[in-house]
DNA sequence: GCACATGATGTAAACCTTTACATCGAGAGT
DNA sequence: ACTCTCGATGTAAAGGTTTACATCATGTGC
């Protein structure tokens, strides 16, 4: 009972004076042994404190009940809410979550891959910005998988995202509402699909607006907090101000905002800037940032759904999710200064 | 070669024309097999990519190559920084890591102890502010285990922390040698350790000072933003006002600036306010925050490492590491007011 | 040349499950 | 009463590995 070696399925089936075949039957497949005996099983199984072994279990299944998540960086604070819908909804239907983290680095994302290889994972979730492995031979290899934000392999492998360009026109709408009317777009990489929808969105609302193309003013960058300063910088210098900045992620909006007040503007006095993605940062910015909100563990739970549906009906399921992002309004937007309307 | 099946170890045995316990010597125990043998063998492993199914292998030796990492609520963007260490040590030694998280639920904790039970983890982290499972009966079956920031079961588990009374101790030199004299603590509840350990860092830096005991303003509360808030009202109603405010954690320090701030003073103009974590917030508060940084990657390294130490010795070890915490300096302190020290 | 130690390798059992197939008994249909 | 069907259970193989023990060849000391 308080045995040192924990309880195996021999040691319930001589309790329960039957076979170990009808105890795993008793287990995983109720109604195929009669009542009185599962009866006699499941008092066995709590005298013991009985457990099935995952390990056997598994070789025998050849398959484990383990999900891995790779992200390039699982320290981002983004990644934690998105780990708690993907946990959530594992653990809810008997899988455990593995993580780990290739920080852009091959020789890491090698080592995953002997363990998907050595079939310790059942299923993968891949987050965007990975390249995970070689690509090639590899591919034919790697178990049913779910993408995160982004597709990879080219839609070979299917993904939950948000639907960029309904924040992006949300965002574009909120601003128009406002009276703005000449409205920067200062994005990222112009290959970045995230870049496209957004920007996408921006000019939908731009166009059912009636807004002209030369009040259009689009610059890029890399997303990084400084790219967005040195946009700022850059319209400037050029002379061409637009009343609102409107960034693809938080990242770069706080670039923006730290450029304008560098300058000695207020925000949203003098401009308004808004974001995309919500950071946790993003209410404590001064002013507080107006931005898009991911649902982002939704966005996990939805994941591990489609994964799990992948691991049991091998279905091809739907290739795509995207999720409805919803607009969080806080204090960054505002109507568009008289001082640049007189212009 | 490009099998559907993974290649097992008597495919490699075949061609490398040894048998299967050979190809296992050669892999774990390399000085066990003659060299020319060990040639043709990593030859055929190259052939055929072979790679040692992991679920086979921890049935054999009994044991996993996996740890669980459970904590309250891994949503917390502190955990993230910390999995980041506890990840990267764990991977370089051969280990997967399992997170969960129990939200403080008994239901879900028990789900991860027979998670335990099935042998599907060799060794355990546990965080802070889990009474993990019943405590009593199960103690005995609990594998290899290591906190997190607090002691677990008395002791009985070692633990990686951080010297509180030493962050403490930095944060009153510093206020001291700002000039200020009459110093609040707003703490959290007086049972947890972290805030003991402050606390006594806080009165050892005012004795050291030789601050007497009634220039001592000592509240409690429960560590949230909103009883940081609290306490500054109950200061301001009994009208004995601090010229700092030295908080147990970072929300509570958020809380105190804005009841301050509500009230219409300026930080660090009026007030002096210090925190404790150095939250990912805690550089975009107005003004950003001076606190005491948790070394967190690095507290995960240690756990972790000395995790691996506990499975492979079994040697008592360590049972308590404490990491050195650093003050970081940013803009919620200044001297004192001269308008409370005319007073 | 013989007994023996040594080092390299092979054989087979064990780890704990799941499940195809065989067996058994009982009730139904004739 | 005999056969058939069907439901409940048992038997045994298989899944891939590690390792104690056995075997074998080679070289050493006498």
């Amino acid at each position: 009972m308080s045995d040192s070696t924990p309880a195996t399925i021999e040691d319930v089936a001589r309790i329960a004076e039957v076979s170990i075949a009808t105890v795993s039957r008793a287990i995983h497949n109720p109604e195929k042994v009669a009542k009185s005996t599962r009866l006699k099983v499941n008092q066995a199984i709590a005298i013991t404190g009985y457990t099935t072994n995952a390990m056997a279990r598994s070789l025998r299944l050849g398959r484990s009940n383990m999900i891995l998540v790779v992200a390039p960086d699982i320290g981002d604070p983004n990644f934690s809410s998105i780990l708690v819908g993907l946990e959530n909804e594992a653990r809810s239907h008997g899988y455990g979550v593995l993580i780990g983290h290739t920080q852009n680095d091959a020789q890491r994302a090698l080592e995953y891959l002997k363990f998907l290889n050595s079939n310790q994972a059942a299923g993968l979730i891949l987050f965007t910005g990975i390249l995970p492995f070689g690509h090639d031979t590899m591919t034919a290899r790697l178990p049913p998988s779910v993408g995160i934000f982004e597709p990879v392999f080219n839609g070979g492998i299917p993904y939950v995202g948000v639907d960029d360009m309904e924040g992006a026109r949300k965002v574009v709408d909120l601003l128009i509402a406002e009276g703005h009317r000449k409205i920067a777009f200062i994005g990222d990489s112009r290959t970045r699909l995230a870049y496209k929808r957004r920007r996408a969105g921006y000019d939908a609302g731009l166009d059912a607006a009636g807004v002209p193309a030369e009040l259009r003013l689009v610059q890029e960058g890399d997303g990084t907090l400084e790219s967005g300063r040195a946009a700022v910088e850059r319209l400037f210098v050029r002379d061409t101000l637009p009343t609102a900045f409107m960034c693809v992620n938080d990242q770069t909006a706080l670039g923006v905002m730290i450029g304008l007040k560098a300058r000695g503007y207020d925000i949203p006095g003098d401009f308004s800037v808004t974001g995309f993605d919500d950071v946790p940062q993003a209410t404590f910015m001064t002013p507080a940032l107006t931005t898009i909100r991911q649902p982002r563990t939704s966005i996990g739970k939805h994941a591990m759904a489609l994964l799990l549906d992948l691991l049991s009906s091998r279905q091809p399921a739907e290739t795509e999710i995207l999720l409805r992002p919803d607009l969080v309004v806080r204090n960054s937007v505002s109507v568009p200064s008289a001082r640049w309307l007189a212009r």
